[in-house]
DNA sequence: AAGCCTACATTTGTCAGTTC
DNA sequence: GAACTGACAAATGTAGGCTT
């Protein structure tokens, strides 16, 4: 009998970016859980925790390892993601997650954690990573069935619905299997996909960020005008260029008294006639900055 | 308070190889 | 030779912890 590590993957299966939800019956929807990846490891009574890199993480989610413990005398790699469920606002809170990461020790009050279920590479002595999707996923429902602690991900086949309930509710996204589908290494296939909800918002670039003499993000102003973050996603070589030229037609005077201390060892070249840009980003942060920025366009460029 | 660290996600640029 | 693709590195940004 090989090892356990012998079917861990180089990296998970990842899922691919996409704008249009792929539809018909060979399709499977589920809901993007916010949280951080973990495969599990059971053994012999034994359970360890690995990321998506393949570092232990077994210490840091001691409740999710107490979780697993029932099952534990099997032999299973399971894989899902670890996430902490905001009770009132019925969603997943992915800073809750960056906390626990960022944390060395766990204080006993710390909020309990879910762990997610969503596939299953190994059971017993069987490969399960060639049988179809759905098929693991039955599979994983029998084994995990109601423990507490633990949740299998539904599996929807109404794409759109689930897109616009997930929508309605503030979730990130959802994410599209082919229930055909073996279990692949990182994005080399053509089977997962994830498409997610993203906030857009026009607003104005009042200065950009200048580093060794090139444009490295725009600084942005909300309604108030008030900093809600940086943008640097979205912007090339050309765009740059351009904007570094706007720069130098429409050169002006802070527009703070006090700059955040984001900002502070940046220098900034601050524009007399802000430029009109689109962003989008995933959710607006706890101190009204924007997580994971993208710049869609920029209005009024030559 | 500043600066560095770790971990993660994602895009852009580049290079090499393939295809038309 | 142009256009596309995959692999890879670099750049950028997120955020709290830790040290000074």
């Amino acid at each position: 009998m090989n090892g356990l590590k012998d079917y861990l993957p180089k990296e998970p299966m990842a899922p691919i970016v996409t704008e249009t939800i792929p539809s018909g019956s060979e399709w499977g929807y589920q809901l993007k859980w916010d949280g951080v990846r973990i495969l599990s490891l059971l053994n012999g009574g034994e359970v360890s925790l690995v990321s998506r890199k393949l570092l232990n993480k077994t210490a840091l989610y001691p409740e999710v390892v107490s979780s697993l413990s029932e099952l534990k005398e099997q032999r299973l790699i399971l894989d899902g993601e670890v996430v902490y469920f905001h009770p009132e606002l019925g969603r997943p809170v992915f800073q809750k997650v960056l906390q626990r990461e960022r944390s060395r020790a766990i204080s006993t009050s710390a909020p309990l954690f879910t762990y997610v279920l969503f596939d299953i590479l190994l059971d017993g002595d069987r490969d399960m990573r060639q049988l179809p999707y759905i098929e693991r996923h039955q599979r994983l429902q029998q084994i995990v069935a109601n423990k507490p602690g633990l949740l299998v991900a539904d599996l929807f086949n109404d794409g759109e619905s689930l897109w616009k309930w997930a929508e309605d509710r503030g979730w990130e996204g959802i994410v599209i299997k082919r229930l055909s589908s073996p279990y692949r290494e990182g994005k080399k296939h053509q089977d997962w996909y994830k498409k997610k909800i993203a906030i857009r918002l026009k607003t104005e670039a009042i200065a950009m960020i200048i580093r060794e003499g090139r444009v490295a993000s725009l600084v942005l102003a909300g309604d108030d005008g008030s900093y809600i973050g940086r943008a640097s996603l979205g912007l090339n070589e050309q765009t740059k260029r351009q904007l570094l030229h706007y720069a130098g037609l429409h050169s002006g005077s802070a527009c703070w008294k006090e700059l955040h201390t984001d900002l502070k060892k940046e220098k900034l070249a601050w524009l007399s006639k802000p430029l009109t840009v689109e962003v989008t980003f995933l959710e607006w942060s706890q101190d009204g900055m924007m997580r994971h920025p993208k710049l869609l366009g920029i209005q009024g460029l030559g």
